[in-house]
RNA sequence: GCCUACGUAGCUCAGUCGGUAGAGCAUUUGCAUGGUAAGCAAAAGGUCACCAGUUCGAUUCUGGUCGUAGGCUCCA
């Protein structure tokens, strides 16, 4: 008889077992439905398999695909069982990595068939053979050399390669029947825990990410233990298609591209210059009501500018080339800081002016690699709604506060509630003496705290010339987008030479902090269509009331309507075409106005109109200003 | 930039194994004058992204260019 252990759970409770159990076994103990999903398990706080034995006393939790770790284990498991499938279909396929990832997992293969969607189909009917086959899965472990030895004798270059950077000693193996994959582990316990599965697409992607690599073939999937989950996941996928602000904005007439004309360049139609407008101005008067003042700069400015910031130098790549002008070199600009300072430098300043803080809607121009552009998202000519705070070491403290607290206050208006800040600190080639470095990371930390902020520490990850905060906002359907920058700058005030005089009649180098709260315009108005899916709230809204009538005899109570709301500075559209009311709601509908109103023979006799809001099937009827009131109501609160 | 896929009417997409193209919606016109998600009919609409090459003939095949989409170290 063996001797029994004691296990004890995170619950502090305590099981025994008979030594020598596996893991496995004694989750049974727990209970069947936990034997079921666990997938892992942490043994005194170490990562480990299912089939791991136990010897002695020891702390035990499980992992179940509940947990983030549990998730990257299943993928990680799902990613090898792709790799197995891909194998015996393309026995020429070399792996090179095949990691779980945020949603799932990849395989990054190298292999001279080239893969279309429809060999997915066939690898997916694979995964589920060997997903039948019930395999157990094994951990080998070896020395170093074994493994190289292994890998060799069945050709897997890159895993040779992965394998000459680890240090000596063992490495580990996972063995699924006749597949075999170098793996740190741990993994689930049988394929047939892998029932639920999806393979979405095929890229490319360069060995190591290196462009200078061999670009290898990337197959993304998702799996879960369950096809419910897996149905939810794949609904979520067509939500974000739904939502895609390409699409919204092309159905809603916001804006366009022009490939005849260049890529990555907007063009705002009627409603979405509304809109951004709309922004724009609210933005501006926020900005007065906070202390800023509002600047405007132009477009280009000569070489010798970008030379003395800098730019030329470490922001060249992304920089267009000059345009000559009476001999001279002239740049598009790809930022603003440099003509604010300019304006800093037309007179003296004294360290009574600060702190000084000038924002500007200041259109930029950036070279991004024609690959990444994206709608909205990503382009090559975007307004930041940037500012520049100046200020002394005293001041730094509350400008930082006041800069966060006036992000957080706005993310909240435009309906964004979910934020987390990240923090990064001095890389190690960095400018700017030492105790600025120190003055202006405490000061980004404590604002954090009074925020009562979520953070996450990037140690090291600042840029060379200054620390910073960037805000990630979450949106309706849970992504992450990194909106808000606050960014110290040690650079520019020093090339430029800026300096106030002290209290002391000396001259002193000011602070200098970038921030931009929403980015860039034209990004934020693609996140703000995807978070709302176009249902923008009335006080955003380009068109905020769409106005029907039932027969032409309405036409004239119409007309006046739309006169009275647009002196009252609301955004009316009409609709009076020769079309029946029905076919009239339908297509006001599906333009998302928050409010369908239609006037027929009642409603023009009384001064009524039958209101319908935007989500709801029933209309009500109320007297026309009533529903003025309401609508200018609902305006100012932002609702 | 690189990989893969794609580019046909304003939009969504068929189609042509090489003989200059089609549907639905939208548009215009006519009929119908309506009560809360598509009334009926007709017409018009295309250099099949652009430029070369092969061919008697290219929207189709080949090459290039431009653009669009999904990706391109979340490191066994």
């Amino acid at each position: 008889m063996s001797n029994l252990i004691k296990i004890k759970l995170p619950d502090s409770s305590i099981k025994e077992a008979p030594s020598g159990s596996t893991l496995y076994d004694i989750t049974g103990l727990i209970g069947k439905g936990l034997q079921k999903a666990a997938l892992a398990a942490e043994l005194d706080g170490v990562l480990t398999d299912l089939a791991t034995t136990v010897t002695k006393d020891s702390d035990l939790s499980i992992i179940t695909f509940d947990s983030e770790k549990g998730r990257d284990i299943f993928w990680h498991s799902a990613s090898h069982l792709m790799a197995q499938a891909v194998k015996r279909l393309y026995p020429d396929a070399k792996f090179a990595i095949g990691p779980s990832i945020e949603s799932g997992f990849y395989y990054d293969i190298d292999m001279k068939k080239t893969l279309t969607p429809e060999d997915l189909e066939a690898i997916e009917a694979e995964m589920a053979k060997i997903v039948e086959e019930k395999l157990d899965v094994k951990r080998e472990e070896m020395p170093k050399a074994d493994a190289i030895k292994y890998f060799s004798s069945i050709n897997e270059t890159y895993k040779i390669e992965l394998l000459s950077d680890l240090p000596d000693g063992n490495v580990s193996l996972y063995r699924q029947g006749e597949f075999a994959d170098l793996c740190r582990g741990p993994h689930v316990r049988n394929t047939e825990q892998l029932k639920s599965f999806k393979l979405l697409s095929i890229a490319g992607a360069y060995w190591r990410g290196d462009e200078k690599n061999r670009m290898l073939q990337r197959i993304y999937g998702v799996a879960f233990p369950d096809q419910k989950d897996l149905k939810k996941h794949l609904d979520f996928i067509e939500e974000v298609k739904k939502r895609d602000h390409r699409k919204i904005g092309r159905d809603l007439d916001l804006f366009s591209t022009h490939e005849d004309v260049g890529a990555g360049l907007i063009y705002w139609h009627p409603k979405g210059a509304r809109l951004r407008n709309t922004l724009e101005e609210w933005w501006k008067k926020e900005h007065f009501k906070n202390g800023y003042e509002i600047l405007y700069s132009p477009h280009i400015g000569r070489s010798t500018l970008w030379e003395t910031s800098g730019h030329l130098g470490f922001y060249k790549d992304n920089m267009y080339s000059p345009m000559e002008i009476d001999g001279n070199d002239y740049i598009i600009k790809p930022m603003n800081c440099p003509f604010h300072i300019k304006i800093y430098q037309t007179s003296l300043h004294s360290y009574r002016d600060l702190p000084l803080r000038w924002a500007e809607l200041g259109t930029v121009y950036r070279y991004e690699k024609s690959g990444v552009l994206h709608g909205l998202l990503r382009v090559r000519g975007f307004t930041q709604d940037d500012a520049h705070i100046f200020c002394t070491p005293e001041q730094i403290e509350d400008e930082i506060k006041e800069v966060l607290r006036f992000s957080l206050w706005m993310w909240k208006t435009l309906g964004f509630t979910d934020i987390k800040a990240y923090l990064a600190t001095k890389p190690e080639k960095s400018v700017g003496e030492p105790e600025r470095w120190i003055t202006a990371q405490e000061s980004l930390r404590k604002a954090i705290e009074s925020a009562d902020l979520k953070v996450e520490l990037d140690e090291g990850g600042g840029a060379f010339y200054g620390p910073k905060i960037d805000l990630k906002v979450r949106d309706a359907i849970g992504r992450e987008w990194q909106m808000t920058t606050i960014q110290f700058d040690f650079n520019l005030p020093e090339r430029f030479d800026m300096y106030y005089i002290g209290e002391d009649g000396q001259k002193h180098r000011p602070f200098m902090v970038h921030r931009a709260l929403l980015g860039s315009i034209e990004r934020f108005v693609g996140i703000l269509i995807e978070h709302y899916s176009g249902k923008f709230p009335a006080w955003l809204s380009p068109v905020q009331v769409i106005l029907i009538n039932v027969s032409e005899e309405q036409a004239g109570v119409v007309n006046e309507m739309k006169n009275t709301m647009i002196d009252r500075g609301l955004r009316p559209q009409v609709d009076l075409r020769n079309e029946s009311m029905g076919y009239k709601i339908r297509e006001a509908v599906s333009q998302r106005a928050p409010y369908v109103c239609v006037i027929g023979k009642n409603e023009a006799e009384n001064g009524t109109v039958s209101v319908r809001k935007r989500g709801e099937k029933d209309s009500i009827t109320m007297a026309i200003n009533d529903f003025y009131k309401m609508l200018e109501e609902e305006i100012a609160e932002k609702r």
